[in-house]
DNA sequence: GATGATTACGGACGCCGTAAGCATA
DNA sequence: TATGCTTACGGCGTCCGTAATCATC
């Protein structure tokens, strides 16, 4: 199983097309079709169904290790060539959504104590960031989200070690005259049936949150694709539904039961970060 | 990076040897020293020091991902071509020590349903059954740890789903005569300075055990490295040293805080299982 | 008939083995 | 000097592109 072959027969699942594939992976229409010859021959096992093209059911299981393996062998690669490579002249820093603030309180600490330190920092999704900082594009990232006390983030597996972590207080952020406003807090559960506003992009989606509070429904009311806080925060606050947020960057009703906690991760590739750039008190690289 | 060389490397890292590793691999010396070679052209950074054989700083790096990388490309395999092979003559089923009496159940159960059914039975440690299920040496694999409540198992990252779980309380093993005897519960806290027995092989390793627990120590004052059950309560009864067990193998005193459970996970390689393999009331199957 | 996947074939490159070279214990 | 890694070189297999073929919309 050539990682090549991989790549190709990722690349032409995506695009359901051979041509396409050919197109975006310098090849030939030709070479592709001997990729994905060769995966089969190899597999002894027919991977995708031509015209139209899409995966047969072993292409399918095929494909959810693709995926993975490919970003792994990335990640190998960047691990290895940024210990050749040494320290990196500028420092590039990623933060998602939420953890801009801390990101930012972090840069300015370290720059306080470099001033001379060039820094280039970049604002994305979660999955994304600890993608960009696996395969090298980033040195360091800030990534947060939501998790059980002590649990580590579910991030994409890659290897880059966690060097430092906090957790914070989450509160359910509400509109100015709720009926909840004043409660000294809220349980999870209670809340199944109200409106809620998915913002993947921001904070938990509300999938993932069904998951860590193993409870069914979650509807959302209302969808935002946005990347940053302020609209989300507009929409709560003219009532559009309600949205679960670490307690610093909103007003709201603390969580109860399930006990979940806004956690903040600071990846680092290659060797740990300087002493010199911290989010918070609690080191954890061993 | 050919998956070729990068088993070539981990080999030769793990016997410091390059004619060893020509050896168990089946090349030839020669071979060995040209996979080596080209991976260093091609990640441009030396990987062995030569005399006596061992990695560099990059080399190591590159170590850390060439297992998950080869174990996940073997899982890939194995999927696909369970798919191919459609429902296996016998059904291989896996154990940890910890699990047997779960997975007997599990077995009796379905051989009442399927009378004709074929069934192996194996145990092994945790890890090396989820890798066994993984590539396809067993079908189905009932592995157990220690976790936080609602937690997943960490287990070696190879895609391969969880069927099913439950959860069981935790008690601390103790000697007939004990101080901790009678009382109500113990935290875990109380008992860093205690006299443990350190055997991974039955149940949590007590460095894996001040993780979950996040507290330092667990000193292990006995290291027992069997697989069955028997002799570690033996040393307990003998005052050896207190053991971290679930509630329905041993007596002892139950865990209190932190909250940790005993946790058992039914693996399924390929398709779910069938209804009749069952280790619980807990579906979790999506 | 046009679009797009497959097959046939030739050239180039890559991988492995043999054998000679070379460094270190 | 012996063990063991490296380098030189030749054969063979693999991979890719061109071009012809075949299938499907």
């Amino acid at each position: 199983m050539d990682p090549r072959f991989l790549r190709t027969f990722a690349v032409v699942t995506r695009l359901a097309s051979f041509s396409g594939a050919a197109r975006e992976l310098g090849y030939t229409q030709s070479a592709i079709s001997q990729h994905i010859a060769a995966l089969e021959a190899e597999l002894g096992a027919s991977l995708l169904h031509r015209r139209p093209v899409e995966p047969t059911e072993a292409g399918a299981r095929l494909l959810e290790h693709a995926g993975p393996i490919l970003l792994r062998l990335d990640a190998a690669r960047a691990d290895v060539r940024r210990v050749a490579a040494g320290p990196p002249g500028t420092l590039r820093v990623g933060a998602t959504p939420l953890s801009t603030g801390l990101a930012a309180r972090a840069v300015a600490a370290a720059r306080g104590a470099r001033p001379a330190l060039d820094v280039a920092v970049r604002v994305c999704a979660r999955d994304a960031l600890a993608v960009a900082v696996a395969t090298g594009e980033l040195d360091v990232g800030v990534v947060d989200g939501v998790a059980a006390p002590g649990d580590p983030l579910r991030l994409p597996d890659t290897g880059v070690p966690v060097a430092e972590s906090r957790e914070e207080e989450l509160v359910v952020a509400l509109p100015r005259r709720h009926p909840l406003r004043g409660r000294p807090a809220v349980s999870l559960e209670d809340l199944v049936d109200a409106r809620w506003i998915d913002a993947p992009g921001v904070t938990v989606a509300l999938d993932e949150l069904a998951v860590l509070a193993r409870a069914e429904g979650f509807r959302p009311a209302l969808r935002y694709d946005g990347l940053d806080l302020g609209g989300l925060l507009a929409l709560v606050a003219a009532g559009q539904g309600l949205a679960l947020l670490p307690a610093d960057v909103a007003s709201g009703v603390p969580l109860a039961a399930p006990a979940l906690v806004h956690r903040i991760e600071l990846l680092s590739g290659g060797d740990p970060p300087p002493p010199w750039l911290r989010i918070g008190e609690h080191r954890a690289w061993g």
